[in-house]
DNA sequence: GATGAATGAGACTTCATTCAT
DNA sequence: AATGAATGAAGTCTCATTCAT
């Protein structure tokens, strides 16, 4: 609803081409790879890249953007197992396992934003995640597992910073340090 | 003993300069900085900047070696409170929410270093952090504070992912987030 | 057939200009000339010539791999016409003579070449030129008039120092100087 | 007379030295070696090669300089031989093949000086080497072998093209070349 | 709409030369 | 006089972006 853009297929096409190379280029190269090996990745030449993003942070935006929206549907997918009467606490572990693994294919290009300056407010996906969360939290809290004083920022909080460029195993145990601080149990005394 | 360099009282100071004005432009504005913007914040000369460090991956390398021997330094010293009858917990965590605040002003270098390409084998220096800390958790884990399982490579795990561009309000909610998964008590259920 | 590379007509045109221009400027400033001028002499941005030529040295080679065809195209010209019927001798001079006037707009690239390492394998070409001198050689030597023991080697080694940064008149007066020792008739004694 | 310059024993010392140095680093490296490189062979600090010679220029130029009062004293003690009855053909001879040598370590000096555009009329001796070769010449001319129109010109001319970056060898074949063309014999018919 | 050659600011680095010690 | 650290202009090369084809 935000623009009326009735592209050619293609076009449509080499859109998800240039996405897709491009968080491949960035994982695997690093933030500074070039718009020239990206738009080659993709299979089209710079100036197609050009057309679908006016500008680098554009396209780096672009993907930071799609993997919200991914992070948003999958929250919104535990949250209604959990209205369905699954258990919240292992939704909310099983989803922030999940956000772990995808963020580590998105590190790079987050870091790339961030050099370039890019403007990262997603909002309607931001808001679609944050809401989903909340409700996954409230449902934990209800249930007693999950301290009372857990809040949404929190979670952005520890998991915006996942070693996700680490091992499966290495993130795997960095779960298993991480979650105890969102139980409802003791907290280590400072 | 390693080498003899009598150098000249004021290369030494412009070293030090140089190295201060690096870490403050690189945290400031990221690790893309010009290495002229870095000799005009040292108040020197490109080719001061590149007597001293020929290139700018040396240049990362000693920023991030200096931060890696005060780490060493901090955590040798709660090592001996702890020796002299100090309470290890109280030791750990104090010094790592330390840890956590100097990283803040590294982060960025480390960040360039791996674009760079840099050699980061401080060896010397990571040991003695790497031994120090070995032992305290050892205290702690006497103490039956610390978990038994917990390892010097959780700790790395842990504190590689602290926010450390973030406010120290949100660097201490999340130290008070993720100190209870080193604690003694239950870890949350999957 | 070695490489199929249907460039467009404009890029072509450049890379003609960008040849001509350096050697212009190298010819005339000495082997340092930057970059920026050679590119501003052949009224492209630095960025166009780095297109064509990825590196200085690749630029140098150019040149010099044009320099070599070219002799190569007039040596077996030369040999063409001796072996329909054309005075050998006569040829060789006279190729030797166009030699060293074309050597004059090389020289300096030559030794730009050599600063940088450049690498001159032009095989194709290079055989081609010494495969005709040869002929024309053998067919000097069967006339009588060239000393028998002379190789094309020798040539080389005669031509390779000829003194292309004098004036016209000067060259002449070499190739007076030079020419008698690859006559048949006697040599001075030592 | 140019000039009285009492200087202290270590600084002529110094002087030679770093003559020394530059020549052989510049023959070694090319005539792009640094100043610092030359320093450090010949065992002092910049600063003191800049004390002797306030110019890159001034240093090449003293370099070739002492290259042609070593040429002009060979050519001078060659005419006295003469003078005392040596034979002239053979003097000469002979004094070219060690011109050729000499040279050999001065090419890359002299690549040097006109890279930087340095002043070389060494005039006092240049003009020894001039007389003398003269004098060589014409006796030369007297016993019949060389050429009668040989000037001094036509030398300069042609061992200024002398093979000097070559092997002993082709050095040595080079002569066989060119000098024949000294001869008052005959020449190549163009 | 796509292509890829051209653009040009700016990055890193070198090196002749100066000057405080 | 010697030393060697500092200077800074200039050089080579990269890369986001534009535009003719």
């Amino acid at each position: 609803m935000t623009e009326a853009r009735p592209q050619r297929a293609d076009a449509i096409r080499n859109r998800g081409k240039i996405v897709s190379a491009a968080r491949e280029q960035i994982t695997a190269h690093g933030p500074d790879v070039g718009m020239n090996e990206i738009a080659t990745a993709a299979g089209v030449a710079v100036g197609t890249l050009y057309r679908h993003f006016p500008t680098k942070a554009d396209l780096v935006t672009a993907i930071v953007a799609e993997y919200v929206a991914q992070v948003a549907d999958d929250a919104e997918a535990a949250c209604e197992r959990v209205a369905g009467g699954a258990d919240a606490t292992h939704e909310i572990t099983a989803f922030l396992r999940r956000v772990v693994d995808v963020s580590a294919t998105n590190h790079a290009a987050k870091a790339a934003a961030q050099t370039l300056g890019a403007d990262l407010r997603v909002q309607a996906d931001e808001q679609r995640a944050g809401a989903a969360l909340a409700t996954l939290i409230r449902a934990g809290q209800a249930d007693g597992n999950v301290h009372p004083d857990v809040t949404v920022g929190d979670i952005y909080l520890l998991f915006s910073t996942a070693p996700i460029d680490q091992s499966p195993a290495a993130r795997e145990r960095w779960l298993t340090l991480v979650l105890p601080g969102l139980s409802a149990r003791a907290r280590m005394v400072g």
